[in-house]
RNA sequence: GCGGACGUGGUGGAAUCGGUAGACACACAGGACUUAAAAUCCUGAGAGGGUAACCUCGUGCGGGUUCAAGUCCCGCCGUCCGCACCA
């Protein structure tokens, strides 16, 4: 019988509209049902979506309806991360109106997921920014406002003197804006930020407790946060002149080497050093000069230490008559610790190559363990290691760890002129408060109103939302809704008077930062309601692109805190219980040889590819000239590598590019999208919609009842077949679902190889063997699988049907084949009874031809007999 | 510089606990079907040797532990990623 082709692209549509007109994937509001929250990261609306978008969608479709089978209550959502500064550039470039392209793309995206047959939750879909979906975080805002956690301060930004505005440090390339390409200037603003800062112990600790994630995200989470613990130490001037302070505060982690201590450093943008360059102009010049300094790796790599001697002297806190000089410095931080250090030249790389170059004295204080009487002898390397203390007052002859603890409770106990004590310990973190203003249109708006009498007030809730003007102009650079003429203008909430709206609007991260926890409740007239959180979260599964590893994944961690703080979460700290990250879509990348389009990217449907190996050639198409095959990287537009998904699933179908997403590569490793490698997937596609066919013609007269006996090939195919759903659903559990395609294609093998045999109960077995593959593929190609189904001859739904059941008795085998080694090389292999004794498997074993040969002329010492598992013969 | 991950056939990769390395797939070669092509089906294949049975070598390199190492330990080399003047 000849089976037509199935034609997935007539049928993927016929199937996604039964689903929706089902509505087979409504998540269920019965919050007593054990529950599953599935989540991919949700997509910024760019126009279109691209493979890395369907592989991510695909993993978690697999994922959810598999947990829909399981029985659980799945939520599956999908949303827009829809506010962002490429919609606002569009309309300062091509006068569209951010609304417009943004809600424009949402819709040709929405449609493009739609034919993925994604088994989506799409009655929760909302972007971030409907007003609907920002006036709840206005209201977030509000509450994080009232409880300190957002508060007002002056920093400083990258500006952009052209776009006039804040750039991220991210947008900020060699010095220069990303779309201006104008010299990025440090400003000093005063800005909204998010004290992150405040959970900082916490959002370390608990990175313990996040047991499914991967380690390296942790890892990158803690450098990031960036915990260390030290002291906190105040030198006194012994000339003060006309400073405002009479001490130095500075942070060391290494206060137990006080003792070699040879200089004060202060950061260039320091008060201090601000406050003497008044009068200084060589100084405030030093100031300009490091501020112009790049931050760039290779310019730190290359910077030579500099230094400005300030000509004051600060006590030494250990040594009587001591001073220490006191300079600014290009290498210290004001961001970082009081923006001051006390220089050790000998235990400090960066210290000694200072006190070199100012010839400043060099006083090693450590001696190594195995000579604990003599310092280490210092040239140009400093020595940084654990060691006994030597010539260090109290803390001689101590090591590290100890010294610290007694230079703390020694220095403690003194304080400076004006009576603050010398030292406490400190633990100091690396993470700094997240600053959220921008000074951009097409973001959520800060629901703030500066009054010059009451400062700035929060909206009152009954004024909420603060909604952006659909009037705004994109003409000129500069935020638009800072010259809009009329939308800042507003009454002072508290006193009446003539007040400002504030202008900034937030940064795109705090959109997504609790979208997860809305999805739980998308229509409530609150950010959250408390019933659906407390039910839906945390995210069981999270799964998206590990470039989020820190920012996005750190402030969703942190809004977490900060929302069960305000009291919009219960007791929650965590969002995400399980976190997966997957791996990128990478593709060739051809470039142009000769004539017109020599060095220019060239896309993949413009060039012809011929030969294997070494002689493998590419064409341009039209213009037939030569093309340059060049490295495998990451899709993007810039180097024309793409490949539309939309003709992916217009020509082999959505299933089909499902299928490649998933095979071959671990999820968490890039892959390459091949043009072979889709043919392959599209080959079995067709293979499996045949066997079925075929499967179905030869069981169709099957007993209902399950017979008593099979023959040894029915029996074969059943076992195999239970095995495979066996480590199917294992793996699937564990997101390997590269090793779940490679089962499923033994099974495949199993069913195509007895599908041609007659034996004992075969119809049954293939009608078992055949409904088990369909809903096992079903995971990955859900239209193949209803329509496989339908062939079967069940009447109902795949989607709606429970995992299938693993007969435990076909899992095992009563003979096992083990492998027989003579001295750990494997010479011979012996059928034997699972449970035979070990003296039987051992004689067996010995009486083996292929062991026979390998023990020629030897004595046997010893038998190592691994029941069902190995035997070893040592001679 | 610091931290981390990885390294297996022509290719992607598999090997859950230290127990038959290379499952499964792609690509390739030969064959069948066809006037032909496509599609499909069958067969082959880590490398080297041998007519063959078989033998030797083999998981980046060098050591080690063990009856047994892709897997564990030590030292290198390479690739990739993150952070980076963080006191």
């Amino acid at each position: 019988m000849s089976t037509e082709r199935y034609n997935a692209p007539e049928r993927e549509p016929h199937w996604q509209a039964v689903w929706a007109e089902r509505d087979v994937f409504k998540a269920s509001d019965d919050f007593t049902r054990p529950k599953c929250y599935v989540l991919e990261m949700f997509p910024y609306p760019s126009g279109r979506i691209h493979m890395g978008h369907v592989r991510n969608y695909s993993m978690g479709d697999v994922y959810a309806r598999y947990k829909r089978a399981k029985g659980f209550n799945v939520l599956h959502p999908m949303g827009w991360d829809s506010f962002g500064m490429p919609a606002e550039n569009a309309a300062i470039t091509q006068g569209i109106p951010p609304a417009t392209s943004t809600y424009g793309h949402i819709d040709v995206m929405r449609r493009q997921l739609k034919t993925l047959g994604l088994a989506l939750n799409w009655d929760r879909e909302f972007a971030t920014s409907d007003v609907d979906y920002y006036r709840h975080q206005q209201k977030l805002f509000c509450d994080l406002f009232e409880k300190g956690l957002a508060y007002r301060k002056s920093s400083k930004v990258n500006w952009d003197p052209v776009d006039m505005t804040v750039l991220a440090n991210e947008q900020v390339i060699d010095g220069r804006g990303w779309r201006s390409g104008a010299l990025v200037e440090q400003r000093e603003l005063t800005q909204w930020f998010f004290k992150i800062t405040h959970y900082a112990e916490d959002l370390l600790a608990a990175l313990e407790t996040l047991e499914n994630w991967p380690e390296k995200v942790r890892l990158m989470q803690a450098n990031w946060i960036g915990r260390s613990e030290g002291a906190l130490l105040r030198f006194a001037f012994v000339e003060r002149g006309t400073l405002s302070v009479d001490h130095l505060e500075c942070y060391s982690t290494r206060p137990d080497t006080l003792y070699g201590a040879s200089f004060m450093a202060l950061a260039a943008d320091h008060p201090l050093t601000r406050e003497l360059a008044e009068g200084q102009p060589e100084l405030a010049a030093f100031i300009e000069e490091c501020a112009r300094l790049g931050t760039s790796a290779a310019d730190i790599e290359t910077a030579e230490k500099k230094g400005f001697d300030l000509g004051l002297t600060v006590a030494h806190p250990f040594i009587e008559g001591k001073t220490l000089p006191v300079y600014a410095a290009n290498f210290v931080l004001m961001g970082y610790g009081t923006g001051a250090i006390f220089g050790c030249p000998a235990h400090d790389q960066r210290d000694l190559d200072f006190a070199r170059k100012y010839g400043l004295e060099v006083t090693s204080v450590v001696a190594p363990f195995d000579s604990p009487d003599t310092a280490v002898p210092i040239e140009d390397v400093a020595y940084v290691d654990d060691g006994v203390l030597v010539n260090s007052g109290p803390m001689s002859g101590l090591k590290k760890n100890e010294a610290i603890r007694k230079a703390i409770e020694v220095l403690a106990e003194q304080t400076t002129p004006s009576g603050v004590p010398i030292a406490r310990s400190q633990t100091q973190y690396r993470l700094r408060d997240w600053g959220i203003s921008r000074q951009r249109y097409w973001g959520c708006p800060i629901p703030i109103i500066h009054c010059d009498d009451c400062g700035p007030v929060r909206v009152p809730d009954a004024d909420l939302p603060v909604r952006l003007p659909d009037d705004a102009t994109f003409d000129k650079p500069g935020n638009p809704l800072d010259r809009h003429p009329a939308w800042k203008q507003v009454p002072c909430p508290a006193c009446g008077k003539a007040a400002r709206r504030e202008t900034d609007t937030m940064d795109t991260f705090v959109d997504s930062s609790w979208y997860f926890a809305r999805f739980t409740a998308p229509h409530a007239e609150t950010p959250t309601q408390a019933d659906a959180a407390n039910y839906w979260l945390p995210v069981d599964q999270y799964i998206g692109g590990i470039e989020h590893a820190i920012l996005h994944l750190l402030y969703a961690r942190f809004f977490t805190r900060a929302m069960s703080d305000t009291g919009h979460l219960e007791d929650l700290s965590e969002p995400f219980a399980a976190l997966f990250t997957q791996g990128m879509v990478n593709h060739e990348t051809y470039k142009g040889l000769e004539g017109d389009i020599a060095g220019q990217w060239i896309a993949p449907d413009e060039i012809r590819l011929e030969g294997e190996g070494a002689a493998r050639q590419a064409t341009h198409i039209a213009s037939g000239t030569p093309i340059a095959i060049g490295a495998v990287e990451k899709m993007s537009k810039s180097k024309r590598n793409t490949v539309d998904p939309d003709d992916i699933i217009g020509s082999y179908g959505a299933d089909v590019a499902r299928w490649y997403m998933l095979s071959d590569s671990p999820p968490e490793r890039d892959v390459q999208w091949t043009e072979a490698g889709v043919q392959g997937a599209g080959r079995y596609n067709q293979r499996l919609w045949r066997l079925i066919n075929e499967a179905a013609t030869v069981m169709a007269d099957a007993d209902a009842a399950m017979p008593d006996t099979f023959g040894e090939h029915a029996l074969a195919l059943r076992k195999a077949t239970h095995k495979a759903l066996n480590s199917v659903s294992r793996n699937i559990e564990d997101l390997r679902f590269n090793v779940a395609v490679a089962q499923l294609y033994e099974v495949t093998n199993a069913l195509a190889e007895a599908v041609g045999r007659r034996d004992d109960g075969m119809a049954w077995a293939l009608r078992e063997s055949s409904t088990m593959l369909v809903q096992m593929t079903g995971l990955m190609m859900p239209h193949l699988g209803e329509e496989c189904w339908q062939r079967l001859g069940y009447n109902t739904l795949l989607a709606d049907q429970p995992w299938p059941q693993v007969d435990q008795a076909l899992l095992v085998d009563d003979t096992i084949t083990i492998a027989v080694q003579v001295n750990g090389k494997r010479r011979d292999e012996l059928q034997i009874a699972k449970d035979a004794a070990e003296a039987d498997v051992k004689a067996a074993a010995l009486a083996l031809d292929g062991v026979q040969r390998a023990l020629e002329g030897k004595t046997v010492r010893k038998v190592i007999v691994v029941p069902q598992r190995i035997v070893n013969v040592v001679v």
